[in-house]
DNA sequence: GTGGTCTAGACCACA
DNA sequence: GTGGTCTAGACCACG
């Protein structure tokens, strides 16, 4: 996986578990790899990772046990609720960003369409 | 005018400028506050709106005459592109972003209009 | 090292290491200085250093690693074309400089020999 | 005639007057154009011509006569010394930028005589 | 420990 | 008055 050198490494890996628990890769209860396993695998330095887990539970996304590992949170509502909060903030973002640019609501309807 | 305390206000000025000269707030070879003013006024510090003005200048935004000020380009063209490569920008956040959240093209839209 | 009064210092830093990249005294892929530590080395502030550093990279000549440090491209062809893009500014300043006091082609190379 | 943003615009116009002599575009004892009709023909500030009159004033390229004018020197010697003086400084950059880039003599003509 | 940003304030060259 | 550079020093995010 190759980083953005301009956003922080733990904010990039953080929003790939997002996603993947979001289209259901990870799914609800499922042990996530260790921190040392992860940052094996990402060639990130393991603090980085430590702070991705500690980050997740505090948005209760994922719980930990300890001397256990991490998992990912067995409330489907949390799941869902993610995906919902993720999608909003996407949207959010490219109608207030489009506002600031002069486009009109109907104008960026049809440049979206027009750009797919 | 208030500022995002994540994002670095450098960049935050930069992007209100270039938003201001896209919707035609600010016109080509219009003069640009001076630094200090402009420093006053953001109540900011002026080496940070020099780095503005700078970086400005760097992307052919606006140019400098020594002594005498700083202007926005006169160049219509570098007016228009960088309202494309704004839009482009925000647009493509949203389809990528939507894209990695298993929404496909069609679904996006339609959330979108919903939100509207 | 001493600093010419009449040009910018961080411009000279620049062009130092430039030089040094270019006769591989600094070698692709090697870290560079901590900015702390060469604004200690040559006496100057860190926010001079910063600013060399951040052009460097802005040239691609240098790459930065957040909270790792900064390090000399590993791109063989950007430093080989660096010495291209370098020798070629200094030639073109002599030839059009010369042309201008009226020397010929012929003319400024005997008078180059005779120099050396 | 259109001026390189990064050196002074005075220097630049110093330059061109130096040159022009050196070819003889400007002859000993020639009257210059006056501070306020130069500055109407390069379009530039009239305190910047004044400033290069001065400088030329002070290298005794020129001499002012008060109400009268300015003039290019009558003392043959300064002018052709001049030409040595610009040539000289020519050939040291030169030499002396190849000379860090790690070029040896042989090699710097060689390139010069490649290029022309 | 590393780079990134920002403030405060100074001095200079330029037009 | 204008931008350009630099110092001194602080605070923060990142790894």
């Amino acid at each position: 996986m190759e980083f953005n050198n301009n956003i922080p490494i733990y904010l990039q890996i953080i929003d790939n578990i997002k996603q993947d628990i979001v289209v259901g890769k990870l799914k609800a209860g499922q042990k996530m790899p260790s921190v040392r396993e992860l940052a094996g695998t990402l060639k990130v330095n393991p603090n980085t990772i430590q702070r991705v887990y500690q980050e997740l539970d505090r948005e209760k996304i994922t719980y930990t046990k300890r001397g256990m590992g991490t998992y990912v949170t067995e409330e489907e509502k949390t799941i869902s609720s993610l995906k919902e909060e993720l999608s909003k903030k996407i949207i959010l973002n490219f109608v207030e960003g489009m506002n600031k640019l002069g486009f009109s609501n109907k104008e960026m309807i049809n440049t979206l369409k027009e750009y797919l």
